[in-house]
DNA sequence: CTCAAGTATCAATTTTCTGCATACATGACA
DNA sequence: TGTCATGTATGCAGAAAATTGATACTTGAG
């Protein structure tokens, strides 16, 4: 016997019938009539070669197959059900679940700050985040549907949707010998030590063109991929880490942060894709992360 | 959302795309067509509002909702499982259930021998015993369904089938200063002491009217409810018992047994209902039971 | 004997499922 | 960058199945 032969509404029959006690009570709980149930009920039978209820004057009484199959209905009754209260909840925004994906500045100063705020309105929704370092990582996570949102460097392109959030400011961090002096930069200063920036491709990419807008020569001599073994270069005195305000932190003693000679910033914002539908949880979150940057202006310390 | 509306299809091709982790796979293995997965698993996903897989050129991937119901789906595909082994146990020999009704002295004296027959073939059977005291309790069992068997005196009657196991023979049972005479009685014996009968229908009116052909005045004196009663009646000298010999056992201390002046006899045997579907354990119970016939006749001890 | 309360069955209709053909999407690769 | 391979979506028509209304059948109760 295929178990996949039966049919939903035959077990629900079963289940009703079983409480109702006959099958034209049943008929009326369920709302058809009673020829459809005694339908679901003989083919049910039939399917399974063995007798459910006993029926007489007295309306209908299972037998014991009858009892044993009408536990398991109930279970696949309560199964039903879960399964049909999780995708309520799903769509509900007291429910749902947002996957962010992100970069390790923003998952750490950014984020928590984001999620308290939703979680004060909406404390059941469900958050993961999926930390990666490249742009292509983000773009791929969204499209292949394992995040909902991305929240990092705008990502530009087709089928992009972005929200700008707020602005992450370029710094220099200084070599402690550099002393305590001006925290705004001249663009001589650059020359004194090697320049150190990220080797992922956005920063790095922003970074050298700047830089040969003012001098085609002025290259990055070392490009790192950890913020923190960056900030630990220029804390050895190595040379002067050209990073963002939010990647910086925490900025390691003796190291000094100055504005540089020229304005440079990573928009950074939400990027969904356009036209899929997205759950309330999403717009939830969205809100939660809007409210952020009005009080998070982007600002050097 | 009524969880009703979800259909047993959709929940295994949920099922079988989240294993196979694409369509196409999950079309081979279901031996339908990829456009039929596809409809299912889009009607699934609209009537839930919600979506249960990502799909890209890398196939179909669960969301944390579409985890969620896999999980329950699981559960569910086990029930069904469940349902269906079920009736294939209750179908096959080994295993299913046989519910006998039958009357006291049957169920001491003639069933355990057969049961144990029965089980030394199919272990697995599970048996049920009902004892009621009426003939037309036995009738009413069968017909509604409460009994699959009788095992008791034959059933006359439209709708029922019968087979013949043995008959019991009616002895008297003879009060200790009886004495211990001949076990044949003479008509004359039976005006010695007041006569003891059972108060049950069936019994009393064959006793009463045997006795009627010979003398229209030989009447029972008194009608007893428990067959131990009656021994016990008879055990203190206050008659004579007529009863038969499996429901006279045990015979008391003191009390003889004998052979009545005229044949007198229940047939007992196995009742059933005519034009029913009767199971596969019923039939092997049927002939573990027919196997006993043959080894106890009718016999006074 | 008849009624009342229940179940079963038939044929027609409506609904749903399925498959085919084909369009659409997208990553891989030349 | 264009084409291919691989995967999904969809419109439509035929097939299958559920549902229904009418009616027949069954059986206790009075």
């Amino acid at each position: 016997m295929n178990p996949w032969k039966l049919k939903l509404s035959q077990i629900r029959a079963l289940l009703t019938v079983a409480e109702a006690g006959n099958f034209s009570e049943a008929a009326l709980r369920l709302e058809v009539t009673q020829s459809t149930v005694s339908h679901a009920i003989a083919t049910l039978e039939n399917e399974l070669g063995v007798v459910v209820f006993h029926r007489g004057r007295h309306g209908a009484q299972l037998t014991p197959v009858g009892e044993r199959m009408v536990q398991d209905a109930r279970q696949i009754q309560t199964l039903l059900e879960n399964i049909a209260s999780a995708a309520v909840h799903e769509r509900g925004v007291d429910g749902g679940t947002v996957r962010i994906a992100t970069f390790r500045s923003i998952a750490t100063h950014v984020l928590p700050e984001a999620i308290a705020r939703l979680h004060q309105v909406y404390p059941a929704i469900q958050i993961s985040i999926l930390e990666v370092d490249e742009l292509y990582q983000l773009k791929q996570a969204l499209s292949q549907g394992q995040a909902d949102v991305c929240v990092a460097e705008m990502l530009l392109g087709e089928g992009f949707e972005t929200i700008h959030i707020l602005d992450d400011e370029y710094i220099a961090l200084m070599p402690p010998q550099y002393g305590l002096r001006d925290a705004q930069l001249a663009m001589e200063d650059l020359y004194k030590y090697p320049l150190i920036s990220s080797s992922h491709d956005s920063c790095s990419v922003r970074i050298r063109d700047r830089l040969r807008e003012f001098d085609k020569d002025l290259e990055v001599t070392y490009r790192i991929r950890h913020d923190s073994s960056m900030a630990g270069m220029v804390q050895q005195g190595l040379g002067i880490a050209l990073m963002t305000e939010l990647a910086a932190k925490p900025v390691p003693d003796g190291v000094g942060v100055c504005r540089l000679p020229f304005p440079l910033s990573r928009p950074v914002g939400a990027t969904l894709l356009k036209d899929a539908l997205h759950s309330p949880a999403v717009y939830a979150f969205l809100d939660a992360l809007q409210g952020i940057g009005a009080f998070a202006p982007a600002q050097v310390g």
